[in-house]
DNA sequence: TAGCCAAATGCAAGAGCTTACATTTCTATT
DNA sequence: AATAGAAATGTAAGCTCTTGCATTTGGCTA
């Protein structure tokens, strides 16, 4: 494509201005280093030209960018994006910007994305859950990007992090689905392959099932990808291969919701014939209907608390303090005791 | 903040493998321009020193970016989350990487998100709806950046865009609705001066009213900011100062399936007592219950044929043609004919 | 009025990359 | 074996800012 007029620069407003780069420079930086008069001079030249820094440009000269990089796996589901609206609130009161990429559950996406948000001047990175490759860590490492990671908490990890303990969550939320007398609970869960969150969800029911002394092997687990569909068919198979199940434990509320669709279009009440239980809380999970019991993870918090956690390391260097924050139980219409 | 190892350059690794630094340059960007040999030796180099190409530097060097900046009201609203995610997809096929900013409906901050994203190095932004201040434009033009506006359609504009008839789409929805023998209409509407969709919404009942030989002042107007909870509220201002209402629309999804909950609360029953009409069309819709009436937004077209057409700009400067696809009219659960 | 100091401004050196052009190295002819 | 022409590589200028240091300006004091 043709750019035939240039965009103006720093030089361009300077001459109109008839000032020195330096000063319009500073105009835009520590307004308060230049004349009030010389100000309005330039500042008139730069509303004239429409003039707009180059961001590259001045990331390079300053090496700093005030610019942090989310990185999640994907906008479609309501919990990462709420979460990610209460980091950015928190960043914009700060004079940061954030810039948001999504791997689609993809590892190697997600290691892509690392890079050019890197290679984009990132000062730090938001990243959810611990697990990937030590390279990327690595890499990090070398480019001297400090990564908070959140959605997750491992005291045992020496990387910090600002999160929810899932397999804890989870753990609780089984232990009183078993109390209801549960004793053939299953799992739609996500791959558990590259999705440390998912793992440990799944690792919380096989903790309550022990905990109860009863076989962790009894758990049925079905695998399938995001979606309302997705959950719908799995639940369709959950009950097929394993009919006598009566509580179906979902992974998050988007696949809880098509099991329960599911559910009543196959004939089942819920929670009278089969409990379903739900996490994240996303709205949905209110809307169902029944409305769906679920663990509630404190997005906004964890939001809010990582973007607080950056800003202090970036502006003073204060080391990220790994925070465990609680993820609740919302019991709404969709637990009941198990008949029998 | 201390960053004592500097991150490594170009020309520690052209030093490490001992080439050029152009020839460096031409293994990242054109990897058939140099020999396979010495392109296996600047590799290795690169993994070793765990390089990543800076950004600003690059964009300021070759003066493109492969980056496509999107602004959207909130992400909070599935239907735009949805819609970047289509839109997203199909730009990373392409090469081409998608940086996001949130306005939350403020025009300010759009202005603020606008020049930002410009400043990144943005080759093209992607904006939705017409309505800003002329000098936004007349920057856009400053810098050369095109701007594509979606999610909405209005062949009297010059400015192209790919979406769909705001204002039409209501208007089918609303004769139908009239069809039905509702006569006491009501919107929930967002604030409709800094959203045109919001305003087109309206008048697109209105035009259906006055086609029916009624008067559009008929309909009772409420405005309310977005969210469950405000729809919810909106609903019970809207039947107290109106309660003859027998359909209410609703100026998106998220605001009908609060009112819709409202109503239940209230003892309305829907579609018996009230008619709810929602718009967008996302999973809540489809989740609430009973399952809401509502305009399908075809918000994956949209994003995939925006990301199209901005390509096919910068690739090739094949100007953008305007598109209008079509939003179909979901019937679902919560309209019935006007009780009487 | 001369002289001093702080405030305001200017100068110019980078920051890390791409790319036009120059140079070197191959390959294939004769 | 010599050499034209293509392929591979190198050289260096330039992209737009920031910032340390140098210089100028201006207000006071003596």
């Amino acid at each position: 494509m043709s750019k035939e007029q240039p965009t103006p620069t720093l030089q361009d407003v300077a001459t109109a201005a008839k000032v020195s780069t330096a000063t319009v420079s500073r105009c835009l930086n520590f307004p308060d280093q230049v004349k009030e008069k010389t100000r309005t001079k330039v500042l008139k030249a730069i509303k004239m030209l429409s003039y707009s820094p180059n961001f590259g440009a001045r990331a390079m000269a300053s090496r700093r960018t005030d610019t942090i990089g989310a990185i999640i796996p994907t906008m479609g589901n309501a919990i990462f994006a709420r979460g990610l609206q209460a980091f950015q609130d928190e960043l914009h009161q700060h004079g940061f910007t954030m810039l948001v990429a999504s791997t689609s559950y993809r590892e190697d996406i997600e290691e892509e994305q690392i890079r050019a948000l890197v290679g984009r001047g990132a000062d730090a990175l938001l990243l959810i859950g611990h697990a990937r490759s030590p390279e990327v860590y690595r890499f990090l490492e070398a480019q001297a990007v400090p990564a908070l990671v959140t959605w997750a908490f491992d005291a045992s990890l020496s990387r910090p992090s600002i999160g929810f303990d899932n397999q804890k969550a989870m753990c609780r939320m089984a232990k009183k689905v078993i109390d209801l007398g549960h004793r053939n609970l299953a799992l739609v869960s996500a791959e558990t392959i590259l999705n440390d969150r998912a793992k440990a969800r799944q690792l919380g029911i096989e903790d309550a099932l022990v905990a109860a002394n009863l076989c962790a092997k009894t758990l049925h687990i079905v695998k399938t990808t995001y979606g309302i569909e997705e959950g719908a068919t799995a639940f369709e198979q959950v009950m097929k291969a394993a009919p006598q199940t009566t509580a179906v434990f979902c992974g998050n509320d988007v696949l809880a919701v098509g099991a329960l669709r599911k559910a009543r279009e196959l004939g089942f009440k819920v929670p009278q014939d089969v409990s379903i239980i739900g996490f994240d809380d996303i709205e949905l999970a209110e809307i169902a209907y029944p409305a769906l019991t679920t663990v509630h993870v404190p997005h906004r918090e964890m939001g809010r608390r990582a973007a607080e956690a950056l800003i202090k390391l970036l502006n003073n260097g204060t080391q990220i303090e790994a925070v465990e924050l609680e993820a609740s139980l919302v019991f709404r219409d969709t637990l009941a005791p198990a008949r029998n």
